[in-house]
DNA sequence: AATGAATGAGGATTCATTCAT
DNA sequence: AATGAATGAATCCTCATTCAT
């Protein structure tokens, strides 16, 4: 009824500007790390002025942190899709790596940008770094879960091993295919993945 | 009388001078990464005025791409030990590995930097991330070949995936190692992914 | 049923906001001066948004000299204690010293801000300063007139001189004890001050 | 013999540079205060770019405090007059107090930007304000010391008294200069200063 | 083989202030 | 009577780099 005229949109919507700058930041620091993400980059990206980016954050350190809780979060959405509950354990991992896999390449900045935030060791620890540790432990803790499911008769310590090369393998996979580019099939080297592991596990669950 | 040392110190010496920088510039780029390592950084560390840095190297790119060469070098040297060519196909594989994961214990710096350079992906490509990626690929082509020699009956392909398994997991183990601190056992990782990397490839050669 | 306690907290209240506000811009002002002064602060240190400061006040130098107007009202009040007007005029005098002396060590902020306005020399001087030096002027008089009152044959040059040296007298005692704190006593200080200068205006007053 | 080219002028001359942005903060922090004087000023003034100012001084804190120190030394050089050292004492301390007047009254920058300083009560203190109340000390000292040689009867606790009171007096009259300016004639105000505490100072050494 | 000094561009952040609600 | 959001100008300071010596 009230006609939004289009003056109303430039005007105090906080909501809606931080999700600019997010997504702003999102891009930039997804491509070039940290240190490579300027405030003013960010400002020119989302059209808002510098001085708006810190009525929304207090400083670099906490819009990064934002940076990497709201990604997770769509990455996390992304993975979660139905449908994996069918078919034989080995079928289901492998629907779920596949999965992992599809968000990856879609949008590849929440892991690029934790990565490299992980690799770095600055005596004064960005924040965002402990955030994407502490996200990526979630994720850890529901392969584990997995595993216990799908393989009951294995060892805790056998639980983790596993679930570590799990991990390990997606990320070096991750990076094979950031550096190699669009013609690696990352869902193809997931799948395969997903498999060697699972059999490793069905291995070390029954040993003949 | 005049002893030499005495002059030998006093006189501009390149060679060590040069040393002194790159020692002090892998030190700050392995913790900091591209962006974070500045030349004033590298100056304080180091004890020579930035105008020297200068002197020895054209620019910061001129710069890491010599820390990329030299750390490569380092740690090939320290990777290529002998005694790797004796017992079975499994023992010298693992052998093998467990000599790679002793020198990113010790250094690092190397593959760290390596990897941050990888994942970023800023407009104009430092020459440091290129010089990366081909000692990297090096890495990977003696892989490969040890797959060939000690597989002979893998086709090509299966190679081609084994290698980059191989190299995927090392990657991701090392990140593991990177967040998760000294109480992970890298040597002991690597060994089982070794093994797990040699017995995959042994049935895709010999498929029963 | 619904006591009014409850929405007169809700319910804005002008006249309270406005002295949390001059509240905080004393505290801050008085510690760092008038540059040292920022919106951001009073707005932190008194809870309300920094917009809501600009309702009370025009702009930042209103703010302030409505701060030097405030706190000189405080520190009058502090001041004009009863019981000075029994004893000798040299008693009567040491008593008023003692009593500013008191004012001074109980709410230093306005003295201490003023003299800092006093003393800073800016193009476009702040409100601030001439309100200081107006209401510094009226204590000026009063002293004035107490070397008038107490030593009526005192020549009114002599008056304007000995008023001089009192009052610079006092903001020097002050500054000592600003810069030596606590350990400094103030009271006793001034005590000694005002006998110096009453004795001094006896001599000129009756010349032998 | 080797004609030295006016472009040589412009050119890496350290100590000369230094000077000119010394010279510059002097007269800005001396009328402005420690937050009042900006970098961009003090660049503007002396015609340095502002990183230039960097080269010389570590940060605006290590500018202020050079700018204390230099201009302290600058006043001591212009108080230590000779000739003072001849007549009655009253008569020796009379022509130090104007010799002190005159040099406040010719570069008054030091204690006006001391004062500012030490008025202020931020948090984290400049070390700016740390320098001054060392000087300021040295100087007190000296004014006790000639008032042990001049009057040597007197206690010690009498010495300490009438030099906080000496000190005190000059601030208070300094300021009271500043704010009416150069109608004061300071050098008059001092000389009775002077009398005025010699005397009191006699009267103590010497209890008829 | 070096280095003291300089420099313009850009870094993050804070400033006082405004305005629509 | 207030306030969330915005904003351009200014803040201090660091950046990579150059150049005369």
């Amino acid at each position: 009824m009230t006609s939004p005229n289009t003056e109303r949109k430039r005007r105090a919507n906080g909501v809606e500007s931080r999700r600019r700058i997010l997504d702003a930041a999102v891009a930039i620091a997804g491509e070039r790390g940290y240190e490579g993400t300027s405030i003013a980059a960010v400002s020119a990206k989302c059209g808002l002025p510098a001085s708006s980016i810190y009525w929304h954050f207090k400083d670099k350190d906490d819009l990064i942190a934002a940076v990497i809780e709201r990604s997770f979060e769509t990455w996390l959405a992304a993975v979660e899709l139905p449908g994996e509950d069918a078919g034989t354990p080995l079928e289901r991992v492998t629907a779920m790596a596949a999965n992992v896999a599809r968000s990856l390449v879609d949008t590849p900045d929440f892991l690029r940008l934790g990565l490299m935030l992980a690799l770095e060791q600055r005596p004064s620890e960005p924040r965002g770094r402990t955030v994407f540790l502490q996200v990526r432990d979630v994720a850890r803790q529901r392969i584990a879960d997995i595993a216990r499911t799908l393989l009951p008769e294995l060892a805790e310590a056998d639980v983790q091993t596993l679930t570590t090369y799990a991990v390990a393998g997606a990320d070096g996979l991750f990076v094979h295919r950031e550096i190699h580019g669009e013609a690696v099939d990352l869902v193809a080297m997931f799948e395969l993945h997903a498999r060697m592991v699972f059999e490793a596990g069905a291995r070390l669950a029954s040993p003949a």
